[in-house]
DNA sequence: CGCTAGCATGTTAGCGCTAACATTGTTGTA
DNA sequence: TACAACAATGTTAGCGCTAACATGCTAGCG
């Protein structure tokens, strides 16, 4: 025979829904649509409703809302970098396009490391979150299947290629190409591609290998160097040094960014060395810094508010239910020609 | 007489403890306890539980872990802006350490709007957020209640003065004094504070009474000029053509932070302008960028990862039950003289 | 050999909310 | 007048997990 003394549990001495529901004498689903579904409960009703709310300073547990309804409206975010600018740029367009339909953004930084990515996958399809953002289209294999069977919508940025669900992105191989053309078409026979952890940051091993491309077929070996940071005035300066002693000969260098290019380019104005005269730098990704410098740097803008704010629009359709035509979106990039090539 | 059909409610069709624990022959609280704690399951039964948990391809519900324990391991982090490098900064200290201690940040963006910022913090506390972090002292009345009988930390950052709870920053009054001082004592007779929105980042204000304090000070009438765009190159420029127009006179630009500094900077070399014969500039934040400019920006560092990575220690230690002895720190700041003034 | 301490595991009862179905009253219409 | 259609509200039963208490078993001790 088992003496059934009362059990409590803490809680969060928090109101509950029931006691607004109580003050305003009606049922606690009655509250609960007075909030969440106001056309279905009488003006007079919701007015005292709310009323209550206000009175005992109630605050919606959503942990519970979304646990009884399996719904949160989490969009899981995951990002490899906070350091460099172009995903804090991707992050404000989703930021600005979901918060303002309602939806609260789940922040992850992978540092570049898919294992990371696998976990942070797993943590947030733990809070239920209705779509997941995600920048770049590997993944594990564990974190792969994850992804296909989660069952909500799935949008990988930044590039594009066979993806699992949605992609909106550019094609970072014809960028590559793009600016090794500009460099022999403006006369240079002996550029250097200039990148940091080319194996973390494949995107820009991507463009090096568009621009390797273009080198061969104009019978031009392809040069490389690799840098330790990813993207900071600092390494562009040290990358410019390097290859002033690695490759003396060298009359360009093609960065994988422009905080890289930027760096070097204000080093060798220091150094008072001219650009493009004794070297010509270009740069990836359309900064408005690299904008601001004499001589202007070339470099290739790619259109990261618009990834952003067109990621969450395509993500926005498919959780209000419409059938989604197109799964991938290019966004396209501009090649920017400055004053430094 | 009410019959009793059966009622189903959906879920998610995604494995739940209950099925893991079946399959490894154990009740779910073992199963619960051998991720959760594993020191209280034997060695054993824990390998049968996670062995079955891979099986299944087991992800938790952190949703109804969060509400059964009424704890949830989220970070809210509120910031006025992610245009900012600043707040970019601040967050990344946040997050390494946070993450690095299992806690996941949930971020906000008020748009220097605190109305905003009490409706984000409502979300978050609905989120059950262990603990809050947000930028500043300013509230509207309600959220400054609702954060005060929230009963779990909160930290204010970025500034010092009179907090909530815990504090880490700086003193803005005294690095705006700091400056004005600098510029007093290099000789400049007739500078003009050029800031942005003064009413939302009240920072910049704050900097500017600084600044205004130590020029009455030596019977200087303060200037002040106000931008639009809160922190950009393209403004800093309007700033300076601006101050060329109203103020011809002026012999020092005090910019409410380096983007804007740098953007005056860079655009005042462009039109061959002398810096810091014709005009000298000045800005705060101590951001790369104006370390790398010819002239170097004069400007004061602030030690914006420290906050991060200070604020998130103080809060972890709290939440780990430390009796926190120091509620307040200063981070101080840097007069950082370049070659602009 | 009885007793206690402590470890491993189980039972029960919620956490606070909402889906699904049920009930009541009110209106329109043939 | 009867009845369908609808609007407003209520009842019940979970969502999947873990806190709190309960139990059984082994080891250690005098």
């Amino acid at each position: 025979m088992s003496k059934h003394t009362p059990r409590h549990r803490k809680g969060t001495d928090q109101p509950t829904l029931a006691q607004v529901a109580e003050m305003a004498g009606v049922s606690s689903i009655t509250a609960s649509r007075a909030l969440n579904s106001p056309e279905r409960v009488s003006d007079t009703t919701r007015q005292r409703v709310l009323d209550a709310m206000d009175h005992l300073g109630y605050v919606p547990n959503l942990v519970a809302g979304s646990l009884a309804s399996s719904r949160s409206r989490f969009i899981a975010v995951i990002v490899p970098s906070l350091a460099n600018a172009v995903f804090i740029e991707v992050i404000k367009g989703l930021q600005s396009t979901f918060e303002s339909a309602g939806y609260q953004i789940l922040l992850g930084n992978t540092d570049y490391d898919i294992e990371r990515e696998h976990q942070l996958v797993r943590t947030f399809l733990g809070w239920s979150c209705s779509a997941l953002v995600t920048a770049g289209l590997r993944h594990t294999h564990a974190c792969h299947k994850l992804l296909k069977d989660c069952d909500r919508p799935v949008m990988e940025v930044m590039e594009l290629g066979e993806a699992l669900d949605l992609n909106v992105g550019l094609d970072h191989v014809a960028a590559g190409r793009t600016m090794a053309r500009h460099l022999l078409d403006k006369g240079y026979r002996r550029p250097v591609y200039v990148g940091a952890r080319l194996d973390d940051d494949y995107r820009a091993q991507l463009r090096y290998s568009g621009h390797a491309e273009v080198l061969r077929e104009a019978d031009i070996a392809p040069l490389v160097l690799e840098l330790d940071q990813l993207g900071s005035l600092e390494e562009g300066m040290k990358g410019l040094e390097r290859v002033r002693n690695e490759h003396p000969d060298a009359d360009a260098i093609h960065f994988a960014n422009d905080d890289l290019a930027t760096g070097a380019l204000l080093h060798a104005l220091r150094l008072g060395m001219r650009v493009p005269d004794d070297i010509a730098i270009a740069g990836f990704n359309g900064l408005p810094l690299g904008q601001f410098t004499t001589p202007r740097l070339t470099t290739i803008q790619s259109p990261r508010d618009t990834i952003g704010r067109l990621a969450a629009k395509e993500v926005l359709s498919r959780l209000e239910g419409k059938r989604v035509t197109r799964r991938q979106h290019d966004v396209g990039f501009e090649l920017v020609v400055g004053n430094s090539t």
